[in-house]
RNA sequence: GGCCAGGUAGCUCAACUGGUUAGAGCGGCGGUCUCAUAAUCCGCAGGUAGUCGGUUCAAGUCCGACCCUGGCCA
């Protein structure tokens, strides 16, 4: 029996960002645990490459959308592999092997009795000539009045409504407003497989329970509705057979990739069907983000039940990626490429992280860089890796010449056990995606080997007792072993190093099975010893936040003239959280406070902002403010304003005020914190 | 609005089916070693357990209400 894991299919309209790799990492940490226990696994992902998001980018640049999405086929590869991320196969929607499958599940589906045709009505662009989705429909919500808002509901005030309520709505793609029309669809009745679904919504190995009750909740009750698997010409994906303009909707074809992707891996006709044959022996597994629950635990299932294919076993979610507490988001752009990670920082850093914070369930992860650096210098560099350099490089040592002693009953050989005894619940906390609470359990592991050689001191003892020094450094080197197997999915590339410097075969969860102390060949002599992994600073880290230009202003072909008028500028564009956070706010108290001469806004202040002195700060309000009413009182500060003279008085720094001006201001109120107090 | 998940030390998380003074890692502070990537090791500080009410001999753990956060609503 084989496992055949999947990662979501990557939209092949952009590069892979650290959102990606969360899934991918973790999923990547699965197969290889799996494989080290000796299970057979494929590891399966591909491109998804249909729909009307490529197939418009495609043509604002002028390609076709199939060279649009081969550029990304190379470039995801890439970025996957440099982390370390290693597929089976890695192949593409729009392939001949997706083709026939879609084709082939299509035909199935309508045999069954499970498609039916309804009229549609829709938004269509006369001028474009062609029906928009949702997305590409803007206009006033109806709700609450913001311009410029999708189709299918408001960013400002969250209400979600059709289309045809949206006020005032124009095409995304050609500004003309659209007119309704009707067009015949294609639907996959999902109503029908309500028992289906609901049965496998009730078995707990299928997906978390909490995700399983909240489908049940929101689709059961309501009334489980049919799919409309059809879309109107133009379209970039497979046209339906016997259809005149009619294409697969892409989240059709999308997942059956997993299916076509198989075939590709397998070399030949119907070598997927091995494994997605109702009656196949094999597990299915995949790994996908808490966004796309509902295509794979209710369409995707019930399609392939009613097409005679085998269902997936489990379904597993994990939570989407906030970096420094702040959402990824695609349209504004606050996502780390992959690539931008690759060039500054090794991989392994963000695959230990990731796997040291994520847990078994769909919770979010937040990628603090603080955090982020801390626990990696703390855990993998100064607990993992300098246990390994401090005594392996002893062992290296010309009194020792690596050799290593003759394995004998005492406290290392306890130590060694001890740390045997836990190989379990850490099969266990891989098994169930539970990386985070193996690595605790792999920390403390190492912490004990490093609390064993501070006890008795090998660098000491050799100069009395040669033998017994080198007996603790090679219970310690069994421990570093040890870790080689423990470490190795999560960070394969140091666990081979150590394992090179160990100058020891592989050591695999399988070989755990039945291993005794010693792990180790003692006869063989070790390796070199040099430092696996190096710590990091502030300076390195801050180099993945690459602040992006704002985007493009131009939305439609209606070429805005370069230069505005001031009074019709928008508001601001948006800026990037590192933007904002160039900009220091302190809490600072106002020790004394005088009028400028000759100014008639101008205040003198001086202000305690925690500093071993306090400084000296020009501020416009004195229209609004009394000297004497600002001693003792607290303002918000921006603390690295460059310093700038104000009537020949140096000013350093800025304090905060709302209101136009003039007497109409109002002094920031930080509340009663100390002076320096961070303002966020 | 409906539903799901969660609210425990500065941060990330534990604590079996309710039962001793709520634990750990990271960070902070202090000390120690000096083999090692100024790493290790030892110690200290820090929590009105979102709020209120209820059940119980006993609640972080059960019940109810409310508040907040995140998510989903095809």
């Amino acid at each position: 029996m084989a496992t055949l894991v999947t990662c979501a299919l990557p939209y092949a309209n952009g590069s892979i960002h650290l959102g990606h790799m969360v899934e991918h990492v973790q999923t990547d940490i699965h197969v290889r645990f799996l494989r080290s226990t000796g299970e057979q696994v494929l590891f399966l992902c591909a491109d998804d490459t249909h729909g009307t998001p490529i197939e418009l980018a495609a043509m604002k640049q002028g390609v076709t959308p199939e060279a649009f999405i081969a550029r990304f086929h190379e470039e995801h590869q890439k970025d996957f592999r440099d982390f370390d991320v290693v597929f089976d196969a890695y192949h593409s929607t729009n392939s001949p092997e997706n083709k026939h499958y879609a084709e082939l599940i299509y035909g199935r589906l309508k045999d069954q009795g499970f498609i039916e045709r309804r009229d549609v009505e829709q938004a269509f662009d006369p001028k474009a000539n062609r029906f928009l989705p949702d997305r590409f429909i803007r206009g006033t919500c109806p709700n609450c009045g913001a311009t410029d808002q999708y189709g299918d509901g408001c960013e400002k005030c969250g209400a979600t409504y059709s289309p045809k309520e949206l006020k005032d709505p124009k095409s995304a793609i050609s500004g003309e407003a659209p007119i309704w029309k009707s067009s015949p669809h294609l639907f996959f009745m999902l109503s029908k497989q309500r028992e289906f679904l609901k049965a496998l919504l009730e078995r707990s190995d299928f997906v978390h329970p909490g995700l399983a009750a909240q489908l049940k909740n929101q689709f059961f009750e309501k009334g489980l509705s049919d799919w409309d698997i059809s879309r109107d010409a133009p379209y970039f994906g497979f046209a339906i057979p016997g259809e005149k303009d009619k294409f697969f909707y892409v989240w059709l074809d999308a997942p059956i990739g997993y299916i076509s992707t198989t075939e590709k891996w397998s070399g030949k006709k119907d070598g997927a069907l091995e494994y997605w044959n109702p009656k196949s022996p094999h597990r299915i597994v995949h790994c996908i983000g808490k966004d796309i629950v509902y295509f794979h635990c209710l369409f995707w299932p019930a399609v392939l039940d009613v097409a005679g294919f085998k269902r997936p076993d489990r379904v597993h979610v994990h939570g989407h990626l906030t970096v420094d507490g702040e959402k990824m988001s695609k349209t504004r752009g606050t996502f780390i490429n992959a690539r931008t990670w690759l060039d500054h920082l090794d991989p392994s850093y963000l695959r230990f992280f990731y796997a040291s914070m994520l847990g078994p369930g769909p919770e979010d992860v937040d990628l603090s860089l603080t955090e982020f650096r801390q626990r990696v210098n703390a855990e993998l560099v100064n607990n993992l890796g300098n246990l390994a350099n401090r005594s392996l490089s002893l062992l290296a040592h010309a009194d020792h010449g690596k050799k290593l002693a003759a394995a004998a009953p005492g406290e290392g050989a306890d130590l060694v056990k001890a740390a045997l005894a836990r190989v379990p619940e850490i099969r266990a906390a891989f098994a169930a995606f539970d990386s985070r609470t193996a690595m605790k359990a792999i920390l403390e592991i190492g912490q004990s080997a490093n609390q064993f050689l501070t006890k008795h001191e090998p660098w000491k003892r050799k100069k009395t007792d040669l033998e017994g020094a080198r007996s603790v450094l090679s219970d310690a080197a069994e421990i570093v072993y040890l870790l080689t197997a423990l470490l190795e999915p999560v960070v394969p590339k140091l666990a081979a190093k150590l394992r090179e410097q160990l100058n020891a075969p592989p050591l695999t969860f399988k070989q755990l099975e039945s291993a005794q102390y010693p792990l180790l060949d003692r006869a063989r002599p070790t390796g070199d010893a040099s430092p696996i992994i190096n710590r990091l600073d502030e300076e390195q880290v801050a180099k993945i936040i690459v602040p992006q230009a704002p985007p493009a202003p131009a939305k439609t072909a209606t070429a805005a003239p370069a230069a505005k008028p001031k009074a019709d500028a928008g508001p601001p564009p948006e800026i990037e959280y590192p933007d904002f956070a160039k900009v220091e706010l302190k809490v600072g108290k106002v020790l004394a406070a005088e009028k400028v001469q000759k100014a008639d806004k101008l205040l003198k202040l001086t202000v305690d902002l925690g500093e071993s002195a306090p400084r000296t700060i020009v501020s416009g309000i004195a229209e609004a403010y009394a000297p004497e009413a600002l001693v003792g009182r607290n303002v918000v500060v921006v603390a690295n304003l460059k310093p700038r003279a104000l009537k020949g008085i140096e000013s350093r720094g800025m304090i905060l005020t709302a209101g136009p001006g003039g007497k109409e201001l109002t002094l920031l109120d930080p509340g009663p914190r100390a002076p320096g107090s961070e303002v966020k």
